[in-house]
RNA sequence: GCCUGGGUGGCGGAACUGGUAGACGCAAGGGACUUAAAAUCCCUCGGAGAUAAUCUCUGUACGAGUUCAAUUCUCGUCCCAGGUACCA
């Protein structure tokens, strides 16, 4: 019999049986609980690299593991295909984003079914695929029936050399992220999802998210951005119109002393139109919107505004005051324009000392006078109201409420809510992707597809430009189009593809009946699997894709297709795994094999041997070329040792610099077990696992190594299924595995036998979610039938779970000075006694006058004595 | 700046609601087996200082505090990572 685990026969063996069996195949059944575990779908970028890994690992064996435990499991796997890598690939590689995209799924699901993953392949969905994304468009449909979705023209992220609009999250400090090009603003007609319409259930439901991180809870929270304030009128000096500004602050209404708008506001050209100011007021708006405006711009920026030549009356003093146009007021929040409180806001503290505007403090704290020509900053913390006729001396806390009534019932204001979140920009000046199922007719407007003409084939057969632009505006038979509602044959198809994190917000529920032809989802096949029980994923889509997801479902409930509303019951953040960049000054980044050490021992590139620079720890990415392929790994030690490496290496949600030193510890540990199991199935054939209590065991080491078997099965069970701490599971199963070295097999008695058999027996099934082909191997070979996966997951004993003799810690002074072994039943006075006669506690306190003796029986027994 | 996390040996990491700090593993050193190597097995391994086994002091970023007892709780300081940013 072999030595050693021999994982390049097993492990293919196993995957074919488990293939043939189709043992991870999942029907409903109504009368099983069901358990539905999802992994975040990979983008088909070419090779499955370490991260995947580890993802995928920690999420297969929480699988296995539900599955032993009796639960009907859903496990399935599929393709994020569309985006932008496919169409730059395309063009660098001469070849076509379908083609690309379709060669990587199949080598990507390849390297997955090599990993051992369980996944259900019959469910493996691409979103690329016309059958998937005729479903999008037919909700988007509805959307735009219900007003759920709206065309407006706005300023978007626009790459010139990309020749596209980017997301927000493909722009990395003002630059494009393929390319490093900077990113300009620029305005387009887009379509939006209003997602604002749901800001505060999804809010209010990030409370109700127990199964969530609080960091991304937090995180979402925070982007939907919840302020409560007011809005307050401003009467326009000389014109019977209003300015509308929202401020949390009502209670400082009373130091406003000049007001802001935003350069973009519709009031600044109207207001200085045919003042003195006009001039300049058109040289600054034009000046600002040729500005970057992201946040890198901002800092360099300075406060600067210009005079409208306009007057507003503040509704409280009723005093005039001048209106600026600014570059700090955003147009996009609140109302585009702010009520100036130079007092007690540092930017407008900034902006009136630069063109010396009046400063009028209005909240003071206990115990400060403030004076506005000499404060050298505002103040924004709370304390008493001055300077506000009537509401002095009442405390600013409530002088908001007191104030925005006042207002209220004057007709100057109202109580109000703004939110941080913008509705989501859908279009994208792309060719792989969804198209937009819209017509434009010249007569009609915009003309929905009907939705018998479902779906809207992505033209396969496009050549992509050059330069990177969407082909799609330059194809006529894809174009050219019959208005459905006038029958115009002069009317246009919309070119516009979706943003592919719209594929990504319903896959889940697509999963559940992935072939249904009669909609997006069979609503029975919903029913029993949704939501997803169990999400795994990088915490860097915790606001993206995460929010999403969760407003998606308040669509489909919305519109009474689905009777729930957040998609992930439980999620599961796993940290990132991280490795430092090598650069090289002639090559830029390097992948780990183009470096290596010369006789200096120096790293150098091995294409032009010049020195590597080694660059900070990051988050592999294949921009930055610090991927590890798993490839190596596999190769060298198989699918088992590098699942149970990824897992042993951290806890999930921690994130890992990676490194192999570990990984031959792992191997060592695998190969442990595997001679172990086989001495034992040579020495002990035919003896029967001990399933007895510990008590009736007649000798002590036979009891302890019993006890020690059901505690660790109760770790194992409690790890993985409380805390995903896979990391201490495994140690748990090395000690135990540790202990067994320590017995002699070839002179013990029958009675101890059979523990041990039991032990091996239980370290194979629990082991077995995280090296499954092995301990298929070792169970076949224990002359067992059929497969681990049909096996039910191992119990522990409670009688079985402490041992008779227990060790008592004694403190002096809390310190420790002694420890007593003493029998599990004790008593605390019998304890208390043994600990003060012990010989070296004696020591410490003999002559001394004891003040007080504590002793503490919990997980751990302790003696405190204190002198 | 604000919001989250986090800081424990040479390294990855343990320590559940305060109760033996450093489980488990890696690396390192020593030993056994071997003609030799690999593999395997055993021992040592936070720091400092005494010793015959052993013992004492010290130690969880830093400084205070609460407590019989603090890696764990409270306050303050420093550093690191992630998110976010002229949000009125």
């Amino acid at each position: 019999m072999e030595e050693r685990y021999q994982p390049q026969s097993v492990e293919p063996k196993w995957q074919k049986y488990w293939r043939e069996n189709r043992s991870f195949k999942v029907k409903q059944e109504a009368s099983k609980e069901k358990y539905y575990l999802l992994e975040m779908f990979p983008y088909p970028s070419g090779k499955i690299h370490i991260g995947h890994v580890r993802n995928y690992t920690i999420g297969d064996v929480v699988v296995r593991y539900k599955r032993m435990k009796g639960f009907n499991v859903i496990h399935p796997m599929g393709w994020d295909a569309f985006g932008m890598p496919a169409e730059n690939a395309a063009i660098d590689n001469n070849t076509h984003p379908a083609a690309w995209t379709y060669e990587n799924i199949s080598s990507m699901r390849e390297q997955l079914k090599k990993m051992g993953f369980s996944y259900d392949w019959d469910r493996e969905i691409a979103t690329c695929h016309p059958e998937y994304y005729k479903w999008e468009q037919w909700l988007f449909l509805k959307m735009l029936e219900k007003k759920m979705a709206y065309r407006k023209e706005s300023y978007v992220n626009w790459c010139e050399k990309c020749q596209t609009v980017l997301a927000n999250e493909q722009v990395e400090q003002d630059r494009c992220w393929r390319c490093s090009q900077t990113v300009h603003q620029k305005k387009l007609w887009q379509w939006f999802f209003k997602i604002t319409d749901f800001a505060e259930d999804l809010l209010v439901y990030c409370d109700k998210l127990p199964g969530w991180p609080d960091k991304v809870t937090t995180m979402q929270k925070n982007w939907i951005g919840k302020s409560v304030g007011s809005e307050l009128k401003f009467k326009i000096h000389g014109k019977d119109e209003d300015i509308v500004v929202f401020t949390t602050r009502p209670d400082t209404v009373f130091g406003a002393t000049f007001m802001c708008l935003a350069p973009e506001h519709p009031l600044v050209e109207s207001l200085s139109k045919g003042s003195d100011q006009e001039e300049l007021v058109l040289r600054f708006v034009k000046k600002i919107s040729s500005q970057e405006r992201s946040a890198e711009g901002l800092e360099k920026y300075e406060k600067e505004g210009v005079f409208t030549g306009a007057f507003c009356i503040n509704p409280a003093t009723s005093e005039k005051i001048p209106v600026y146009t600014a570059n700090f007021v955003l147009m996009e929040y609140g109302t585009g324009a702010i009520m100036s409180v130079p007092a007690g806001d540092q930017r407008d503290f900034d902006f009136a000392r630069k063109y010396n505007l009046e400063i009028i403090p209005v909240v003071q704290p206990e115990g400060e006078e403030f004076d506005g020509r000499t404060m050298e900053e505002a103040y924004t913390g709370e304390g008493k109201i001055i300077n506000s006729g009537e509401f002095n001396g009442l405390d600013s806390k409530d002088a908001m409420d007191i104030m925005t009534d006042w207002l209220e019932k004057k007709g100057r204001g109202k109580k109000t809510i703004s939110f941080r979140l913008r509705d989501w920009g859908i279009s994208r000046q792309r060719y792989w992707g969804t198209p937009i199922p819209v017509i434009h007719c010249p007569d009609c407007g915009v003309v929905p597809v009907p939705q018998a003409d479902l779906p809207i084939k992505l033209p396969e057969e496009a050549n992509l430009l050059e330069k990177g632009g969407s082909p799609l505006p330059t194809l006529d038979y894809f174009i050219k189009a019959t208005c459905p509602q006038c029958k115009r044959e002069d009317a246009k198809r919309d070119t516009d593809t979706m943003d592919t994190f719209v594929e990504s917000s319903w896959y889940y529920l697509r999963y559940c009946s992935p072939r249904y032809e009669k909609g997006m989802f069979d609503p029975d096949a919903v029913k029993y699997w949704a939501p997803v029980d169990q999400y795994i994923g990088g915490v860097e889509h915790a606001v993206l894709h995460l929010l999403y997801s969760r407003y998606f479902m308040r669509v489909l409930n919305s519109l009474g297709m689905i009777d729930f509303k957040e998609p992930f019951t439980r999620l599961l953040t796993q940290g990132m795994v991280c490795k430092e960049t090598m650069t090289c000054p002639e090559h830029g980044y390097l992948f780990p094999e183009q470096a290596r050490k010369n006789e200096q021992g120096r790293l150098e590139c091995t294409i032009c041997n010049r020195d590597v620079e080694v660059g900070r720890v990051i988050k592999m990415s294949k921009s930055k070329k610090n991927v590890v392929d798993p490839n190596e790994l596999l190769e060298q030690y198989g699918a088992d040792v590098t699942r149970l490496f990824c897992l042993f290496a951290a806890p999930p949600e921690r994130d890992l610099e990676w490194n192999e030193d570990g990984v031959e510890g792992s191997n060592r540990f695998v190969n442990r077990v595997w001679r172990l199991t086989i001495d034992c199935i040579e020495k002990m054939n035919g003896v029967k696992p001990y399933r007895g209590a510990a008590s009736d065991l007649l000798s002590s080491q036979a009891k302890d190594l019993y006890i020690k078997a059901n505690q660790t099965i109760k770790k194992v069970s409690d790890d993985i299924d409380q805390s995903f701490h896979f990391n201490t599971a495994i140690s748990a199963v090395m000690e135990l595995v540790n202990n067994l070295y320590a017995v002699d097999l070839d002179s013990i008695a029958d009675e101890q036998k059979k523990v041990i058999v039991f032990c091996i027996e239980n370290i194979i099934l629990l082991l077995s979610p995280i090296t499954p082909h092995f301990c298929e191997e070792l169970f076949l070979r224990m002359g067992k039938k059929g497969s681990v996966l049909e096996q039910p997951w191992p119990l522990y004993r409670d009688d079985s779970l402490k041992t008779d003799e227990i060790i008592i810690v004694v403190q002096v002074n809390g310190k420790l000075r002694a420890k007593l072994t003493m029998g599990a039943d004790s008593d605390e006075t019998l304890i208390e006694e043994a600990a003060l006669a012990d010989e070296k506690i004696q020591k410490y306190i003999k002559d001394k006058t004891l003040k007080k003796v504590i002793v503490i029986r919990k997980k751990q027994t302790l003696v405190n004595i204190v002198i």
